[in-house]
DNA sequence: GTGCTACTTCAAGTCGACTTGAGGTCAAGA
DNA sequence: TCTTGACCTCAAGTCGACTTGAAGTAGCAC
């Protein structure tokens, strides 16, 4: 018993079926073969859905996704590029620290509305006068 | 000359006036006035406006942004919400953490493909049973 | 007063990431 | 054998966050 069908695998990732194939669609995993219709899965596709959602919550695209871990064309290109990737989490860190701070600090300021607070307001400048450039295209969302 | 035509708010902060717009319509901004039919803004908007900014890439929703600076209703439950929004923030930085961690060792690692990579599995592993619940529903859009 | 141009409204379009629905298939249990 | 139910495909729909386009308007220079 080595192989998961889907409905085994989409229980234990949590996601339904349906994201399964679409994530099959787009190249992000594979399928080991059918039984009749049905797709069966390596138990190696969790680790790999665990890295896909990790990936999503991290903010990145399904496409960015797919790119970091890809087959691998040029070793060479790909380790930059996943330490340019390290980089980008890391400065994205940095501006969730400022976040967090500035919501610690609304939670427990007295002022009336957080705006007036000038403690608040200072937090709110070192984000804008740090990196946060364009707000990121599109989004993804994440959703 | 204390308030700022719309096409310099767009110029400051960085985002097309349309963004502007859509962001009045929401209610996550508001004119001072108008001149003719032109919006004229009051300079703090450009705090707020760095404010959405990093909140969208924290990968909140703009009606989650909207809700965290709301014309508060209701202090209490307002803190309360702040605050956990702030946990929230903490748990998403341990998983950058981690994502950060494992792009670093796979661009040092010299396994031929990652996934073959006994340290890479492992920090995947720790991801996988740490809190990374289901996928989180549509972001996301950030994106 | 005439242009120019940067604005205005409103409806519709786009994009990513999925989800939903209709209609079909098939392995396994009664 | 028949039914059930979990799967299949493919097209279309949805949702958030904007963007684009058409048609109109108004402050400012001339």
């Amino acid at each position: 018993m080595t192989v998961l069908d889907i409905g085994e695998v989409a229980r234990r990732a949590g996601v339904p079926a349906s994201t399964l194939r679409y994530y099959e669609e787009k190249g992000l995993i594979t399928s080991s073969g059918r039984r009749g219709l049905r797709r069966q899965y390596d138990p190696g596709v969790l680790e790999r859905l665990a890295l896909i959602a990790l990936g999503r919550t991290a903010g990145f695209s399904l496409d960015e996704i797919a790119r970091m871990f890809a087959p691998d064309g040029r070793p060479d290109i790909d380790r930059r590029m996943l330490a340019a990737k390290a980089e980008e989490l890391e400065a994205r860190m940095r501006e969730l620290a400022v976040l967090r701070d500035s919501l610690r600090h609304a939670a427990a300021c007295p002022a009336p509305s957080h705006m007036e607070c000038a403690t608040f307001r200072g937090l709110l400048r070192a984000a804008a006068t740090g990196v946060v450039p364009a707000p990121p295209k599109r989004t993804p969302g994440p959703r």
